[in-house]
RNA sequence: GCGGGCAUAGCUCAGCUGGCUAGAGCACAUGGGUCACAACCAUGGGGUCCGGGGUUCAAGUCCCUGUGCCCGCACCA
């Protein structure tokens, strides 16, 4: 490794990705470049990894936002800053206590049964045998965070910084505790937030219940309508708006409750749409959010009729132990055998569903810890509105907005067991609440039966101090003096509001600064039909099994092309295998270089430089295109265009350094034009490859180490080497154009190959060029071998345009320059014909359209004086070509 | 209801602040065992830029409108 160069042999097979991979990684590691330095004299940039949740496996999810991270990372180390990516992993509340529940369900065993403090000691027990599977599966990806700075959202450190926070909002009376209406899974059996709720449409019915009066005045009763008929249990009012003229009259009357025989109030509440069904709604306060609201309002009583577990109270009476699903039906049913049931059509509702466990949450009434959301989000928005922090793309901003000012209260308190437990203790003799930092040993009231609460805070809480948390806060540290605010946050939008929003949240209350300055928002990886890869569908892809398959570097290849802003990822083997075959073109292209390279050669600077006098236009024009390649790179990363960042370097490397610059090398390499060439060309494939490969190194690092070792090229590993510099050659522009016009030239012989089917490996005896400009005729016949080499002729022969043209000849025929190719026998005549009469017809409709563009007043008068002057010569070339094209008929028709 | 996105070749998509003959990859067709690479090379066919209006000398690009699809949030008695 890295003593010389590498022997050329062994890499005839192919890029094989797999012990190359592993090699280096143990490398870089062994060698501490991924090590964050905070006391380095260099600009910072840091970026804190989303913490992948302890219980998780790596998804294409993760190794597309880890992938670009590492992109960033790498860059910016090259480009001479000290770089932190900050990694760790979260302790998922929910999730984790699930899956250990699941295991230990196995064995027949609860966690109610095992009791607290032993679940939890199994918890911290799995969570040390496989949590840090996924931190194995990010090494493999090639991920370059400093993992000897790794953390845990559970690790004492951050515990601190959790505790701190919730005490001190607490004591800015942001944090309240109280008894409300909320989110709540019968399966988990603890409060979810708002977020945590997930939608679904579901078919439903939709229920026409009378109540009949019971005040013996007039009428028979009121129909309401409801989708939920077993909350009727509950129910204490019944509703109308106040303008309403339809039901007005209704306010005041008493009614009866079906089944239980309650009687109940028609009271008047703005929330009721009187639009909506009859216009009269069933409140039932413990069992609807809106209800709840118009409970408290008007000081109804709340009756739970449905317990913790969704099954039906003691309050529900003859159906106590029934589930609430099955309740629903059953009541249903009584009702239609009271005469109670006037209809129950089919509706389409959305239903809230748990998002960890996807059963119907059932709204609850119970006590909890809540943030006040309001005063807080006030500040992160101006935040982003004064440009500290910017979505990338830009159009989150918008959903960003929409989400903070509409905020509402986030419940923050969880009935888990695994999780950060709420800092709060209540007295059992005079009730007092303390929120402290510290154990309390007694309350103020001196007596010291104190019991700390048993909720632990949302999994959210503590991931939203993550960027200040992992660098040592509350503890002022040279990690957050170097690093915070954070350079960027790279994420999925699907998590926008669970975390980017409380980072900022919480970065702006307790750093005073925004936690990052940039939000990279990437998009889904969808399968190759667009559709969300899940389980259930079975058309989820494994990235390590595509690791396996094709390498690291093909699959970080294929994400990162694929990510265009503001569109999905779809994904399939299909185009990795497409990417795959990059690395094994650079793989091929480096192998023919070192084949051709004794030693190492040396440098030549300026690459382009006019004083070197062995340079020819194939190697100016190369040295440009890296250097106009390089400025473009990094322009790409720094926008996040990663997308078009790969592609750039994937067209560059096939199409222009292998198609054409290392066909142009060859009759050098292989002594034909004498050793000075050889060496020159030699000196300059060694610099170009050196640029390439630090190019590329941030998308594809394996395979550009291994390669940079093969090379030789010093200075150990590629990633401490400096980013290429862009140079502005003088002359550049004219050797692109002059480079083009060649390129125009071998395609142009190609095309007539082809058109008499001339077959690859014959040559053709003779081509005629005749060249419009002097400066052009020198440069084709200073390059004249290399255009016989590339199309395949044996002789090039070059006059002035207008010179006589060969018999019995097919052309290509443009305003600089004619080609001829002299056919004898070899074609179709008449075919040809046919073909120079097509190709008038269409320069015909062109020019129609050019003339009449020039004789437009307004366009002469306003458009810019050089689109004015390209018209006017496209036009004259169009009519030179006319010309030739007429003439070339009529020497085939002759 | 509020907000956002998308519509360009058979498929997946580029096309940036309007201005070259609208491009690429895959797929397709033809030819090729040429000494880096068949995981390759060369060449080719293929487009009413979703419909309609407007702005402009000029629209795939900007504006309006219609249609279709997708996503988020809220509501859903």
């Amino acid at each position: 490794m890295g003593a010389g160069r590498a022997n050329v042999g062994d890499m005839a097979k192919g890029y094989e990705p797999g012990p190359i991979e592993d090699k280096w990684y143990a490398k870089w590691m062994e060698d501490g470049i991924f090590n964050a330095d905070p006391n380095q004299n260099k600009p910072p940039f840091s970026i804190v990894i989303p913490p992948p949740n302890v219980t998780g496996s790596l998804h294409l999810g993760h190794a597309l936002d880890n992938t670009l991270q590492d992109i960033l990372c790498r860059a910016k180390r090259m480009q001479g800053f000290k770089v932190l990516w900050m990694p760790g992993t979260d302790h998922a509340g929910i999730a984790t206590q699930n899956v250990v529940e699941r295991s230990l369900m196995k064995d027949g065993i609860s966690r109610h049964e095992l009791g607290r403090e032993a679940f939890v000691e199994r918890v911290w027990a799995w969570k040390e045998e496989y949590g840090s599977r996924i931190i194995g599966q990010l090494k493999k990806l090639g991920a370059s965070c400093d993992w000897d700075r790794e953390r845990f959202t559970m690790d004492e450190g951050l515990s601190r910084a959790v505790r701190k926070v919730f005490v001190d909002l607490y004591n800015k009376d942001l944090i309240y505790r109280g008894k409300y209406l909320i989110n709540w899974c019968p399966r988990c059996l603890t409060a979810l937030s708002d977020l945590e709720v997930e939608h679904k449409e579901l078919e439903g019915k939709f229920y026409s219940v009378l109540y009949r009066f019971a005040d013996g005045g007039e009428g028979e009763g009121i129909t309401v309508m409801t989708t939920r008929p077993e909350t009727i249990l509950g129910d204490t009012a019944i509703a109308v708006h106040p303008r309403d003229e339809r039901n007005r009259h209704l306010v005041g009357r008493r009614v009866s409750v079906p089944i239980t025989g309650r009687v109940i109030p028609v009271i008047e509440d703005n929330m009721v749409d009187p639009e909506f069904g009859t216009g009269a709604v069933k409140i039932t306060p413990a069992h609807d959010p809106n209800d709840f609201l118009v409970g408290s309002r008007h000081g109804l009583e709340s009756i739970q009729v449905i317990d913790a577990h969704g099954v039906m109270s003691d309050e529900a009476g003859a159906y106590k132990g029934l589930d609430r699903l099955e309740a629903r039906d059953a009541i249903a049913d009584e009702l239609k055998t009271l005469g109670l049931l006037l209809s129950a059509d089919g509706r389409k509702h959305s239903v809230g569903h748990c998002y960890r466990c996807g059963t119907i949450i059932e709204p609850y009434l119970s006590e909890q810890w809540f943030v006040r959301a309001k005063p807080l989000a006030e500040t992160d928005i101006a935040a982003v509105k004064a440009g500290a922090i910017r979505f990338v793309p830009e159009q989150w901003t918008q959903t960003y907005y929409q989400w903070m000012e509409n905020i509402r209260d986030w419940c923050i308190s969880r009935q888990l067991w695994w999780g950060h437990r709420i800092p709060a203790w209540y007295c059992a003799d005079c009730g007092k609440v303390i929120v402290s930092l510290e154990t309390p040993a007694a309350c103020k009231c001196g007596r010291t039966n104190l019991r700390q609460d048993e909720d632990v805070l949302d999994t959210w809480f503590s991931s939203a101090l993550w960027p200040f948390s992992t660098m040592g806060w509350p503890d002022d540290t040279d990690a957050l003096r170097a690093f915070y605010p954070t350079s960027v946050l790279v994420t999925g939008f699907d998590i926008i509001f669970f975390w980017v929003a409380r980072m900022i949240m919480m970065g702006m209350e307790f750093m005073e600064r925004e936690p990052f300055r940039d939000v990279y928002i990437h998009a889904l990886v969808r399968d190759e039909h667009g559709r969300k890869m899940s389980k259930s569908r079975g058309n989820v892809i494994d990235p390590l099994v595509i690791i396996d398959k094709y390498g690291a570097d093909a699959l970080r290849l294929t994400l990162t092309a694929l990510t265009l802003q503001g569109r999905d990822i779809f994904m399939s083997e299909n185009r990795v295998e497409t990417y795959r075959f990059f690395l094994n073109k650079l793989w091929n292209a480096s192998r023919f270089a070192l084949m051709n390279l004794e030693d190492s050669p040396g440098d030549i600077a300026p690459l382009c430089g006019e004083d070197e006098p062995h340079l020819r236009l194939h190697d100016r024009w190369i040295a440009v295109r890296v250097s106009n390649v390089t400025s473009e790179m990094t322009r790409l990363l720094d926008g996040y265009f990663f997308g078009e960042a790969a592609r750039l370097m994937y067209d560059f490397v096939w199409n222009e350094l292998c198609d054409w610059y290392l066909e142009m090398s060859k009759p050098a390499l292989r002594g034909g034009e004498g050793p000075a060439r050889k060496n020159t060309s030699q000196k300059v494939i060694y610099q170009v490859f050196r640029d390439v490969l630090k190019l590329l190194h941030p998308i594809i690092p394996f395979v550009t180490e291994e390669l940079w070792d093969a090379f030789a090229f010093g200075g150990g590993i590629i990633g401490r080497g400096e980013w290429p510099v862009a140079k502005s050659y003088p002359g550049a522009e004219t050797v692109e154009y002059d480079m083009a016009f060649l390129q125009n030239i071998v395609r142009a012989i190609r095309n007539l190959r082809a058109e008499v089917k001339l077959p690859p490996q014959k040559t053709a005896p003779l081509m005629s060029l005749r060249l419009k400009d002097q400066a052009k005729t020198a440069l084709i016949s200073e390059n004249s071998d290399m255009i016989k080499m590339l199309a395949k002729v044996d002789e090039l022969e070059l006059s002035a345009l207008g010179a006589p043209k060969p018999a019995k000849s097919i052309a290509t025929v443009t305003g600089d320059w004619e080609l001829f190719f002299p056919v004898g026998s070899l074609m179709d005549v008449g075919r040809e014909i046919t073909r120079f009469e097509d190709e008038l017809k269409k320069l015909d409709a062109e020019m129609k359209k050019v003339a009449g563009k020039l004789g437009n007043e307004n366009f002469i008068a306003k458009a810019p004086p050089e689109v004015v002057e390209k018209e006017r010569a496209a036009l004259a070339e169009g009519e030179a070509r006319k010309r030739r094209i007429e003439e070339n008929l009529e020497g085939l028709r002759r």
